[in-house]
RNA sequence: GCCGCCGUAGCUUAGAUGGUAGAGCGCCGGACUGUUAAUCCGGCGGUCCCCGGUUCGAGCCCGGGCGGCGGCGCCA
């Protein structure tokens, strides 16, 4: 690899010193005989000014190049409060990589059109951004499932049948038969907890549904735990301790990042330390009604609601206790109330919403039957799952974080979409 | 699945009442001793999403289609 100093290394405390840059053309402007270039690489940036009197070849090189020309120069550094970053770099020599007539992206370009040029657009600072912190969140996640005793493992894409009962699935030709991609890891998750009791995996999920809203993507990273010998309340403590580890790691390794979306707007993720807020089902609808909004025990919440809930918090929050009959078949009732189910979800505030959905699971075999009964399913369809309750079945609980969600909510962004590198979405498979 | 909106140059768009498609940005050429997505002068660039209809004449009116966007439901 080339021995080159990153862009955003070069500082006024370097001055005098030589070096050599590699990377893109980010700005140009020619003003009389000088040419300035801002380049760009994946640290950053730096200006470089080539003047004709200085080096008349390297001026005339730089006159050349477009914007987005890959481009290897080298230059001494001089300190200049002139220069975007306070230093810059006197240009000696500019070697042309690649040179670019024009690039497709410029100062007008709206959402439509930069997802059309995505494959151009995440060079861009801001895309670069994200996807910086969209990394250091999992490597916050792993730092934490590390120390925490948790194993991960690597769950089937290519399944037979759903996890959700209404959720729709991707269907594909499998040789002589049909398969479907993974909406979710769980329930292999759940048959791994027997060997391994704390599994986690993060995996992309499809969900085939013409969802057209800021939340949803047909193809979505899923960070997913389980773990045998877990009630709901111990799991709920997982969720928090995980999430608080990854927003206060981020926020420590990824300031910049971040203050180029929030500015100093940072105090909900600040707030996102352990304990979260716990409020029951009951305990919001509550809250909903005395808001004016119209909903009754036993509705789920919609779009609307959730918005006025997370408008009451500072923080992410959990919502536990939810009416059995709005949730999936596998989470565990509730001993003391069978009208609810073991289930909690956790919402971002400032109205992100669901970014968690976690349960304590069904671990009675008989129980589980009734309920996939109930739900108009088949039992034969769950023979392995089942089989799991037959063979030391234990107490045990899990959840699903929709990574997209969670660096939406941390960095503001209006879209889920934003948050990955070639979104997926009813309509949009290219490129 | 449902409701709503939009397709004009590479991009962002203006085009009352139907009458020779206009601008800004980008690009090309020129000017400029420090620019901050510079400024100034000149130039290139159009299947007005597609098909059909009405009309002397359609970017505009009518019918159908295609594509995209916003929201609901569903969920992470």
């Amino acid at each position: 690899m080339i021995d080159k100093v990153y862009c955003a290394d070069v500082t006024p405390e370097m001055e005098g010193k030589k070096v050599k840059l590699a990377g893109w053309v980010y700005r140009k402007r020619e003003v009389g005989k000088k040419v300035f270039i801002v380049l760009r690489d994946s640290s950053g940036i730096v200006q470089v000014v080539f003047s004709k009197d200085l080096n008349e070849e390297a001026y005339r090189e730089a006159k050349k190049v477009g914007i987005e020309s890959s481009v290897i120069i080298e230059g001494t550094v001089k300190a200049d409060s002139r220069a975007p970053t306070g230093a810059e770099v006197q240009g000696e020599k500019l070697q042309i990589i690649q040179n670019v007539d024009f690039f497709p992206i410029t100062k007008d370009a709206s959402d439509e059109f930069l997802l059309d040029v995505r494959h151009l657009h995440l060079r861009s600072p801001k895309v670069a951004a994200i996807m910086k912190v969209k990394s250091t969140l999992m490597q916050a996640a792993r730092e934490w499932l590390l120390q925490d005793g948790w194993y991960e493992v690597f769950p089937p894409i290519l399944v037979t049948g759903a996890v959700e009962g209404g959720a729709t699935l991707f269907k594909l030709k499998y040789f002589d038969r049909y398969a479907y991609l993974s909406q979710s890891a769980q329930l292999y998750l759940e048959a791994a907890i027997f060997g391994l009791e704390k599994v986690w995996s993060l995996t992309p999920s499809f969900r085939a549904e013409k969802s057209r809203t800021r939340r949803h993507l047909t193809e979505f990273w899923h960070l997913e735990l389980e773990a045998a010998w877990m009630d709901l309340w111990d799991i709920m403590k997982v969720e928090e301790e995980l999430v608080s580890y990854m927003v206060q790691r981020t926020l420590e390794l990824r300031k910049k990042e971040i203050e180029l979306y929030r500015k100093d707007d940072i105090k909900t993720l600040k707030n996102a330390v352990p304990p979260f807020p716990r409020i029951s089902y009951d305990e919001a609808i509550d809250i909903l009604q005395s808001k004016g909004v119209n909903i009754e025990w036993g509705e789920d919440m919609g779009a609307d609601e959730e918005r006025v809930l997370t408008e009451e918090f500072e923080s992410p929050f959990f919502v536990y206790g939810y009416p059995k009959h709005i949730k999936a078949f596998y989470m565990k009732e509730d001993p003391e109330d069978p009208r609810k189910v073991l289930a909690a979800d956790m919402l971002a505030p400032e109205g992100y919403g669901e970014i968690i959905g976690g349960s304590q699971r069904e671990d009675d075999y008989d129980k589980l039957v009734q309920r996939i009964l109930e739900e108009g399913m088949d039992p034969k369809d769950y023979e392995w799952y089942l089989d799991l309750r037959k063979y030391g079945s234990v107490p045990h609980s899990g959840f699903g974080l929709g990574l997209e969600r969670l660096v939406a909510w941390v960095l503001k962004l209006d879209h889920v979409r934003w948050a990955t590198l070639f979104p997926r979405t009813p309509s949009r498979l290219y490129p």
